[in-house]
DNA sequence: AAGGCGGGGAA
DNA sequence: TTCCCAGCCTT
């Protein structure tokens, strides 16, 4: 007998009821794990169920406005995710039939090492490995692997020791089984070793040294940046753009801003609209429209204020923008901190 | 190999 | 605050 065996007695009885573990649809189980990427599934449910309610299958994806999808991924971060998920839907409404195996899943945009592999293994019982930051934590602590897991050859190491070690049997259960571990029990901090399964493999486990794994070395630096959205109006329409690729927010809406590295006030904001807009200083004299607030993500922190409203007699349109009614600002997709901050824009 | 890309829950 | 979550892509 060996641990990948109590793992699996184990994940049978305790497994998490959960949405795309009761199909073997692999379009269901393929959205479940692009949406789980970087998210934890309490997080992800209630969009998994507004998407697949919206889009049942891979043609109902396809077939939908790139806008619309960005508008059922509204809220949840890492945006590309779901401009590659719609891009992937094309390709495979245009094949006979899902691929089978992990390396033609992993051709797709938005489609990795992990995804593929979770996707072929669950879906299609491929003998693959699916390794995640759960998989990375309970293998490192059952082997003590001090090994930088933030290093590409790492994740190489680990693919290699489950490929050795997985069952031929139940491939997906026994990934799943690994991740739903690391989800509930081998957690990054206080992990409860006393109902762990295996326990009695685990180097980390009997020893203690639990919090000596996994190791990793790299850190995310955050930067700060300071925002300021102004509301400007021409004809009773406001001054909005949808975000250029290939940057953060992308193909997402946001009402006319400037960004600087240095502290935005009222001059900074005034003399941003007069060479904008080429307004007369006098009628250029606005106020703040909003508190400032402060929008943190991992690697930016950005300190934003809200001014306006600034009335247009001629009609300018910067680059980029677009005159929008007021009326169809809830239809367009935003992110978070614009969805935060829409009410303000609107009522005021 | 390194950095960009969201948002939120937990300690 | 800090960590990290069913990671992927570009440079």
């Amino acid at each position: 007998m060996n641990w990948t065996f109590d793992l699996l007695l184990w994940y049978d009885n305790a497994k998490r009821t959960l949405p795309w573990r009761e199909t073997g649809d692999p379009y269901c189980i393929w959205l479940s794990e692009i949406m789980l990427q970087q998210t934890r599934v309490d997080q992800g449910m209630p969009y998994y169920q507004r998407f697949t309610e919206r889009f049942p299958d891979v043609y109902q994806l396809a077939d939908a406005q790139e806008q619309e999808v960005l508008k059922y991924w509204e809220g949840l971060g890492y945006y590309s995710r779901a401009r590659n998920l719609h891009k992937a839907a094309k390709l495979l409404a245009a094949m006979d039939k899902f691929p089978s195996t992990a390396a033609e899943w992993q051709k797709l945009p938005g489609v990795g090492r992990y995804t593929s592999g979770a996707v072929a293994s669950i879906a299609f019982h491929e003998r693959i490995p699916a390794v995640d930051g759960n998989v990375f934590r309970v293998i490192s602590r059952l082997f003590a692997i001090t090994s930088d897991i933030s290093k590409p050859a790492t994740l190489k190491l680990f693919e290699r020791l489950l490929l050795d070690v997985m069952p031929s049997e139940r491939p997906g259960d026994f990934n799943q089984a690994l991740m739903e571990l690391g989800a509930t029990i081998c957690a990054p901090r206080q992990p409860d070793c006393t109902t762990c399964p295996i326990v009695q493999y685990c180097e980390a486990g009997k020893s203690g040294n639990w919090s000596l794994y996994p190791v990793k070395l790299a850190k995310v630096k955050s930067k700060q940046l300071n925002l300021a959205f102004m509301k400007v109006e021409h004809q009773g329409k406001q001054l909005w753009r949808k975000r250029p690729e290939g940057g953060i927010w992308a193909g997402l809406w946001e009402p006319y801003g400037v960004e600087a590295e240095e502290l935005i006030d009222v001059e900074f904001v005034e003399k941003a609209i007069f060479e904008t807009f080429k307004i007369p200083k006098e009628k250029a004299s606005i106020e703040p429209l909003a508190p400032s607030v402060t929008h943190v993500l991992t690697h930016r922190k950005f300190i934003v204020s809200f001014w306006g409203p600034v009335f247009l007699s001629t009609f300018v349109l910067p680059d980029g923008y677009q005159w929008i009614e007021p009326e169809q600002v809830a239809n367009l997709p935003k992110s978070r901190l614009i969805m935060n901050v829409t009410a303000a824009f609107l009522q005021s």
